[in-house]
DNA sequence: CTTGACTCTCGACTTAACTCAAGGGTGTAG
DNA sequence: CTACACCCTTGAGTTAAGTCGAGAGTCAAG
């Protein structure tokens, strides 16, 4: 039974955002609504900050808050198969998103080495041949 | 020498955007200043079409128009070193990407996998262990 | 030479996701 | 008891990436 209450300010240092986010967060109901002290002052668990980790790597993944939203459900009414059925097609979808990034490196990667190519060739006053470029 | 020009509302149906987003794109250079006819009306070549949809591509992979347009390099007058090294620094980038991409996908499938029990073994009123009603 | 569809600019509005400022309470150390 | 570092709410401001409306010009068809 460790001390396992903190206040806002550590878990925001704790996670990497400011106080302010933390409180954005639990007004958008992507953290369950803290509870407070006597005094107003909001408590909070340590896991709130894996919480709010798990949110950060999902939003940097592109999902938006509204997404996330669904993949978190603080309510705690929802049924669990809608849950399961969310989570099966966030799946689909990223597995979609990883197929796009694999393309798009390969877009990229031909693009640079043409580009080296002929920076190779003509040296760095080189007429750069990348996409809007191509076009001649 | 087929006809080779159009005109913005061609553009904007012909790569799936607006002719709004068409002109907020010349002005935020991620795409050349197009021509103009006596009358004022823009004039665009068909590869327009093709500008426009790397951008969307490139967009919705994460990327934000301000580095879309490092990539795209509009101006002409950029030195090819330049272009090239971003591009290779943006490849780095992309496999980072991708890496988390696949392990965020594993986090979803896990969770996916420990909702999916439950609801096997408890049915639809089963209250879902999911990331934040794993805090039990 | 008048419709009607299309285009132009300019400026204001929108949404998401914060971010900040003002004005005021809380709590603990000296 | 008084600093001082925290915390509170409310409401306004910010940035990115469009989106919309007003008012006006262009151009092909009839």
């Amino acid at each position: 039974m460790g001390n396992s209450s903190l206040q806002i300010g550590e878990i925001a240092t704790g996670s990497g955002v400011t106080v302010d986010t933390v409180r954005y967060y639990e007004r958008q109901k992507l953290l369950p609504k803290a509870p407070r002290t006597s005094g107003g002052y909001r408590v909070f668990s340590p896991k709130t900050i894996e919480q709010i980790k798990f949110i950060k790597q999902a939003q940097d993944l592109g999902f938006s808050l509204e997404e996330i939203k669904g993949l978190v459900r603080t309510g705690g009414s929802e049924e669990c198969r809608q849950v399961r059925d969310l989570l099966r097609q966030k799946l689909v979808e990223m597995d979609e998103q990883i197929k796009k990034m694999k393309a798009f490196r390969r877009t990229l990667a031909r693009h640079y080495s043409v580009c080296n190519e002929e920076y190779e060739k003509n040296g760095p006053k080189a007429h750069c041949p990348v996409l809007f470029e191509i076009e001649k």
